[in-house]
DNA sequence: ATATTTTTGTAACAAATGTTATCGTGCAGG
DNA sequence: CCTGCACGATAACATTTGTTACAAAAATAT
């Protein structure tokens, strides 16, 4: 179940069935939607993240997301069988469901997060903001990617980037 | 706990931690987030519907948001002691938990779509899912508010509008 | 080392969106 | 029955953002 990977490798494709949990040791992944040909990057993973395709996953639907490694990388696929088993045999026991429940709580926040910063920031805000809080992002993604990432086309992103160094 | 209230009447305010879950029996609720004094409408609330601020509830932090009502409303505030005691016994219960995460999951898909919506979606795409989707807030919420939900100009939103019209 | 692909920056123009102001309509409170 | 307000439409203008195209720099493969 550990893989290695060369970058640019998909590790889940839209339209498919999740099959498995993905859990990222090494290396670097992006989920991301494709609309009429167009990439629209939703969110980063970094070493030791996990992830779903939540709806896929706990109901069966295809995906509407695509998961590609963006360097290459080493992860391990969990065959969703065994993580249902892991569910149900720690489900009787009574921390691993307040776990459970701040995790998807944290998951929550984070999405509602992005939601409001949408409603509320603009793109150069909003660029600003993972420059803060996630700078290991920006360090480590190509440019293109946080581009479709922010919302914004990669043009506008380098115009911003150079507005702001001629502002300091 | 049963209260009746006026349009335009202040339920949560901005900076206040979140004392009360909010179950709304009758009228129509939004929450929004003050902005440089500019409001931005986060999400709208109707008939047997309910709502916490997640993360001031869970995190005795104070409300990003504001809950007011757009209608004369009645309402249930119902103090946080007691869903906590809820939670607390009911917690031994085996479907309960299960029920507790699967809304949880729900509201997550929920903000998530809505951020994918946003990276993906024009304004005018936007506004035509909320039509198809949830006509009832289109039908029941002043159109100023509608365009701050969409992220938008009251003016546009006038626009696409009539854009709209004139295309049938 | 060289060739090829990927990534980034910038310019010029087009389209989308915001801002401000004005007008008309309808509705709520006196 | 009035009189304000709140709401929505529209116009004119300003600003932001997207698109296309081209070139340079950086990374990767051969």
């Amino acid at each position: 179940k550990r893989i290695d990977v060369p970058a640019k490798t998909v590790l889940l494709k839209e339209g498919t069935v999740s099959g498995n949990y993905i859990f990222l040791e090494k290396g670097c992944i992006r989920a991301y939607i494709n609309n009429n040909g167009v990439e629209k990057t939703v969110q980063f993973f970094f070493e030791n993240e996990g992830l779903a395709s939540l709806e896929s996953f706990l109901e069966n639907t295809p995906s509407l997301l695509t998961v590609e490694t963006i360097e290459s990388s080493i992860v391990y696929l969990l065959p969703k069988k065994f993580v249902n088993k892991l569910m149900a045999d720690l489900g009787s026991e009574p921390g691993f469901v307040n776990m459970i429940i701040k995790m998807m709580a944290e998951r929550q926040i984070h999405y509602m997060n992005e939601f409001v910063s949408f409603i509320r920031d603009t793109p150069e805000q909003r660029y600003l903001n993972l420059l803060h809080k996630k700078p290991h992002i920006i360090q480590r993604v190509p440019q293109h990617y946080i581009a479709s990432y922010l919302g914004i086309s990669r043009v506008h992103l380098s115009r911003i980037k150079s507005a702001l160094t001629r502002k300091k």
